[in-house]
DNA sequence: CAATTAAAAGACTTTTTTGTCTTTTAATGA
DNA sequence: TCATTAAAAGACAAAAAAGTCTTTTAATTG
């Protein structure tokens, strides 16, 4: 569904989104423990969705990464597209190189309506909404 | 969604389904060109099916692979499990170990209605429904 | 301003996926 | 039986994804 990169992208959102939530920062190491992570990998994928403005960070002694209020309103659908693209959100199931009503694939009226699914799905879910949930202990980042 | 090698396997499929309806069988340069895979590629996929019972085939003059009137009937679930494995059919969608109701991740709400459409979309879908939409060109399996 | 801290940048390696090529095996039919 | 045909098998190569490591840049604080 989504790659390795997009899952550790979610889960660190989330993680971030929960630790910088009284205005502090949160730095890699905390991250890469708090969703079980490689940590240079995590690293990586952060600075990346940085220099596309969806994670804030600071450098030097109390920086690291942080959500502001705006940022906690980000939706999942945000995130993936930064680091998947949109092929979830438009590519072919069996893998055409165009998915059209005019030209479709065997799959394509079972499968746009679970892609339209997905894709609702991530356009309303926003990391501060799932991040409460996480504060309640109702849902968990990592396996222990 | 699906691995590249999963989206050939499934178009093979219905592609072998429909130029083998007669009782007759196709070779894998046909099918290489019938859902525009790269020949040896598609070659190797299939003798895996093979190996699997998934597709039939003979070698020799007139050789070539097919399927019977059972065959026809292969759910695409059969044909993922075979190429995927199952993690579409119950992994975690933000990667954790194991997607459990008792240790949900942060999507495990929204995303296991989506892992149930999907398996139920794979799971009623048979290889020779979508051949018949096929033949009547209301589908393709190839952008020309 | 200097030492320290932590992210940014980027080179590098490993693993997995995707794709290619050659040789072997089996079936057919002249 | 022997030449031909076509899949089976398996070694090999390229590309992409995942992961690691080192150096640089920027912010803080004494
Ligand atoms: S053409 Fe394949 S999903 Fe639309
Ligand atoms: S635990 Fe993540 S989807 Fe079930």
């Amino acid at each position: 569904m989504f790659s390795k990169t997009c899952e550790y992208a979610i889960r660190a959102m989330i993680f971030i989104a929960q630790q910088s939530k009284d205005g502090s920062r949160v730095g890699i190491k905390d991250i890469a423990k708090g969703i079980d992570s490689p940590e240079h990998f995590i690293a990586k994928i952060l600075q990346d969705l940085g220099r596309k403005g969806v994670v804030q960070s600071l450098k030097g002694p109390t920086g690291g990464f942080y959500l502001d209020n705006s940022g906690r309103k980000t939706t999942l659908a945000t995130i993936v597209k930064a680091v998947d693209g949109d092929d979830i959100f438009s590519g072919c199931g069996l893998g055409l190189k165009q998915c059209s009503d005019k030209h479709p694939c065997p799959l394509h009226h079972e499968f746009i309506n679970i892609r339209k699914d997905i894709t609702n799905m991530l356009n309303k879910t926003k990391v501060g909404d799932l991040q409460e949930q996480l504060d309640k202990k109702l849902t968990f980042l990592r396996r222990d």
